[in-house]
RNA sequence: GGUUCCGUGGCCGAGUGGCUAGGCUGAGCUCUGCAAAAGCUCCUACAGCGGUUCGAAUCCGCUCGGAACCUCCA
């Protein structure tokens, strides 16, 4: 029995709004779009918690034992400003702010986009397609619709006609977002150059670039660049088919930008495009999602230095990745000063357990206690079953917790090894190991234990070991106190060894 | 205005009809030369008001409060 089948995972469809037994189109095969960073800005905390869950979900399918293709793309093309725009998108306004070529600019906060990823861990995506590396396709669908009769140019510009896919489609414009059409045309507001719009529930599928617009691509239509929603459409289908598995990104997204690409494609295509929708919830500050409009966003550079004014303290990579890994994904989770602190602690336990149990080996003399065993052995399936329950990363951290405390016990020698039979043992390590490494992506932080500062400390634990056997406890105390001091804490175990932890 | 979601103990945050969430903080105990770490114990909540039910934090209704989307946004 492979694991997919001994805990099969069931998470909740966006699209049904309900929680469903996850069926690949191909078993033992997953494929997941989701929508990336548009890169004409340094990425903020905000934008990070989404590309975290998924990546979490996609370690949790490869850990499953699936073969898992995901494709996130890079936005380098930029959103339109404004539906009214004047043919300006905002790589370009960023470019002209800064004199720098657009390229220069995509570049530039594509490399922010990928060291951000590195320090938290966040494993790089099978593909990552650009919109910019995507042109032709996007004309091309564009060309498709229009001989289907589902867009329509004006002057230069094409627009997807959102009324007429309606009546085809059993009115199902609105499905993922849980919209009427018709309420939308009640709240939508007028815009002054949206005249060129039929109706103005459509949306761009192409713009006219005017002049002053520096990124401009050749087409049917003349020069001009692509809408929003089309990229996402074109390269997901290119590299997942025209109907996939999962499709993900941040809840901002629902409607327009994720219910466009459902239109998209099931008019080009004639089927709907993804089988299983995934939506993560927002970081919040004092409530109010992060966002850089809002001003209450900030950069992970800023949260590791602590240099924020909303910030007490620099905090670690990991820490806010476990910070973050306490909550649901479709939950808001509220930023603040206090969780991170707390986080910071939790982490630290969990992480000490990881370094005892890495090194940790069933030996010893003693028969096996079954009723042990079989607790430990039930513990540590409950890690399966959480994340297997809509990739419930709290409920697992929960128990991994738990697990870290058997961890401890055996390290004090308040439960012995040989107690445990060799295979709940094994199943236990790998376990706890694999949650929070290859799961949870959750690793130890030892840059500080370099080999040149770990054989000082040495030096200066063995010349204190010396002085407690010679009941020279002031010298002792004076070691371990100014050690303390600039942050080395030594810990006397009770076998006479010792043990450091750097802050 | 329309659509949707949320309101859990000192703080953060899981949980959807009966069974201990967990972390952090605080108090105590054990271990220890003293610490630190660790283990154990305690502090037992579900916005308010009604209703359904043998039984509700969990379902229904109303009230109050907060948020997201409807415009670029992870």
């Amino acid at each position: 029995m492979t694991l997919d089948q001994k805990y099969p995972l069931h998470f909740t469809n966006s699209l049904s709004g309900k929680k469903e037994k996850f069926e690949p189109i191909h078993p033992g095969f997953v494929g997941m779009y989701v929508c990336g960073p548009t890169v004409y800005n340094f990425v903020h905390l905000g934008n990070t918690r989404t590309f975290l869950t998924f990546d979490t979900v996609s370690r949790y399918f490869r850990f499953l034992g699936y073969k898992v293709r995901y494709v996130r793309n890079i936005t380098d093309v930029g959103h339109l400003v404004n539906d009214a725009d004047e043919g300006e998108d905002k790589i370009a306004k960023k470019a002209r702010m800064e004199q720098l070529e657009p390229m220069e600019v995509v570049k530039q906060y594509t490399e922010d986009f990928h060291s951000v990823m590195r320090v938290f861990n966040i494993l790089p995506p099978s593909i990552e397609p650009s919109a910019t590396g995507h042109i032709i396709e996007q004309i091309n669908i564009t060309n498709k619709l229009i001989e289907l009769g589902l867009a329509y140019e004006v002057n230069g510009s094409v627009y997807f006609d959102v009324k007429k896919y309606n009546q085809q489609n059993n009115n199902s414009y609105g499905i993922l977002s849980g919209r009427n059409i018709d309420e939308l045309m009640e709240s939508g507001r007028e815009l002054d150059s949206q005249s060129e719009k039929r109706d103005k529930r459509d949306f761009a599928l192409w713009k006219k670039a005017l002049p002053a617009h520096i990124m401009r691509w050749p087409s049917p239509w003349g020069d001009g660049f692509p809408g929003w929603h089309i990229e996402c459409t074109v390269m997901s289908t290119k590299y997942l088919g025209e109907t996939f598995d999962i499709h993900g990104g941040g809840l901002d997204l629902k409607f327009p930008h994720h219910e466009c690409e459902i239109a998209q494609a099931t008019g080009a295509n004639g089927k709907s495009p993804v089988n299983y929708w995934i939506h993560s919830n927002m970081l919040t500050v004092n409530g109010q999602k992060m966002s850089k409009s809002l001003g209450n966003s900030f950069l992970p550079s800023e949260l590791f230095t602590g240099n924020h004014p909303l910030l007490e303290k620099g905090y670690t990579p990991m820490t806010v990745r476990f910070f973050m890994l306490q909550s649901h994904y479709s939950s808001t989770l509220d930023f603040s000063n206090e969780a991170l602190n707390a986080a910071e602690k939790g982490y630290k336990k969990l992480s000490a357990a990881l370094t005892i149990i890495k090194q940790a080996d069933p030996t010893g003399t003693g028969a096996p206690d079954a009723e042990l065993s079989s607790g430990l052995h039930h513990l540590a399936e409950q890690c399966y079953q959480n994340m297997s329950d809509d990739f419930n990363t709290a409920k697992t951290l929960a128990v991994l917790f738990e697990m870290a405390s058997r961890i401890n016990d055996i390290k004090s020698g308040n439960l012995v090894v040989s107690r445990i039979d060799k295979e709940t043992f094994d199943f236990f390590k790998k376990t706890y190991v694999g949650f929070m490494e290859d799961v949870l992506g959750l690793r130890e932080e030892t840059s500080h234990n370099h080999e040149l500062l770990d054989g000082t400390i040495q030096v200066l634990i063995e010349l204190r070991k010396k002085a407690k056997t010679d009941k020279n406890f002031a010298l002792s105390d004076k070691i371990r106190d100014d050690l303390k001091a600039i942050g080395v804490q030594l810990k006397d175990n009770k076998d006479g060894s010792i043990d450091y932890t750097v802050e």
